[in-house]
DNA sequence: CCGTACGCTTCCACTGAGCGGAAGGCGGTT
DNA sequence: AACCGCCTTCCGCTCAGTGGAAGCGTACGG
């Protein structure tokens, strides 16, 4: 067993790399070495040797990003691209029938991580991206991969505080019993102004061959559209979905 | 300056992480430390502490692949997120006109790096995907990349040698060489059947601000297609990056 | 023009983190 | 029952990693 505040050097590369998860621009030594907490000229050696590998990159102005290489190797090869492959053609479709906002999510701990975005140029603002993370109470892949998941995993929702994110998000313990209930019962969910108020999702799960969620598409569409209307579509891509993984 | 044979913690769990480029699927401790050519006992030490911090996964198996964690962090922050995010609605008009696969690529050393390829259920079987790298001489994009590298690219690729995938790759330096003046001359290039017999690419270059090339679109169609009735929607694409990726 | 500030890079002597051979456990095959 | 392949844990030696300090380049301001 390793003791809770070692310092192995794997681990500070690895929280160097974990900088570059909070700003999306590039950053500079000292802002890693503050962010990471390390002293600078450990930071200076490391980032040398990421940087030999390929892991991180320098631009013009010095600052450091993620490498072309971490990258290549970790959309190759990560947990779920065979999934992302997958639903692709399916999402691609959805999105051809409506033009709106198309995702495609999975379950990590209590969050839904985004595997896949596809939005056209006239579609409503989204804060998701693919690689982006939110917690499950907040949004429609959420809610559903919620209603669905083990009962450890609820638990612990409903334990941690709900966050806030626009004055119609769910807080209410009780209320969210409620909506994954009703999320249960309809094989949907919809998220209404949950994360940004221009917005709102609806939400299906796809099944694993196992009758197991733990994926989930939705669509996202402006505020005040008749949501029931994308129930369908959304449906049938879910279900070509979960076909095409069981045949995988 | 560091040795050539060195041996840094970091070196050594970058390895690691480059065995999961190879072989797609997951990997057992002894297959990496075989591949990394690293001890078992300090492989295994390694994919512990990478495994800990969510670099790598094991899946039911007890078998080893590239972390969730860890494709989060390079998806949202390595070197062409902005670049392929503004991209993505040109290329989804792009495939929506045409239904054929749809690519998009940057230049790395002397090969080509897909960033992204949207292809639906019925488009010809294309060999790349998201993380993909192909030499320059044998792909659509590669031409079109290489025909307007640095003079330094184009040396060190017609010193190489020209690997063959096909009886139709290019393999002489002689005729690449005229190839590449065409693509400079038209602005486009076909590369017919260069990595697969069924297939064929139409590819245009995107310029930066400051007029320099460094992406590249391409379409994939089947063999013995018109290629040249694709070539204006293709243009018209990467004009449209162009000015997305300038005004940016 | 000089002083100050900030960020990056290099140096080097100390030391504990990393090393890896060895031993043991587990499951499948002959 | 013996063998094999793979995974996991242990532990004493040692050299890779450490980080404070000093030096360097650049930018700002009086």
């Amino acid at each position: 067993m390793r003791s809770t505040s070692d310092v192995t050097v794997v681990e500070r590369a690895l929280r160097i790399l974990d900088t570059f998860g909070t700003a999306e621009r590039g950053l500079t030594l000292t802002e890693i070495s503050r962010l990471a907490s390390i002293p600078l000229s450990s930071t200076h050696r490391l980032l040398g040797q990421l940087a030999d590998w390929g892991a991180v990159e320098r631009d013009e102005a010095g600052r450091y990003r993620i490498g072309l290489r971490l990258w290549e190797i970790s959309a190759r090869a990560h947990r779920n691209v065979g999934l992302r492959e997958a639903a692709l053609p399916y999402l691609e479709d959805l999105y051809e029938v409506t033009h709106q906002n198309v995702q495609l999510a999975v379950l990590d701990g209590t969050d839904a991580v985004y595997l896949e975005r596809i939005s056209g140029r006239d579609a409503v603002h989204v804060v998701t991206r693919a690689g982006s993370r939110l917690p499950l109470h907040a949004t429609g892949v959420g809610l559903v991969l919620l209603a669905h998941a083990a009962h450890s995993v609820r638990q612990q929702v409903f334990a941690g505080p709900l966050a806030r994110y626009t004055r119609y998000t769910i807080t209410d313990p009780a209320v969210l019993r409620r909506t994954l209930a009703a999320v249960r019962r309809d094989g949907y969910a919809i998220s209404d102004r949950q994360i940004e108020v221009v917005s709102l999702s609806v939400a299906v799960p796809v099944r694993a061959a196992n009758g197991d969620v733990v994926v989930a598409v939705s669509i996202v569409i402006p505020a005040r559209t008749q949501a029931q209307r994308f129930v369908p579509a959304v449906l049938t891509t879910a279900r070509g979905i979960s076909r095409a993984i069981a045949t995988g």
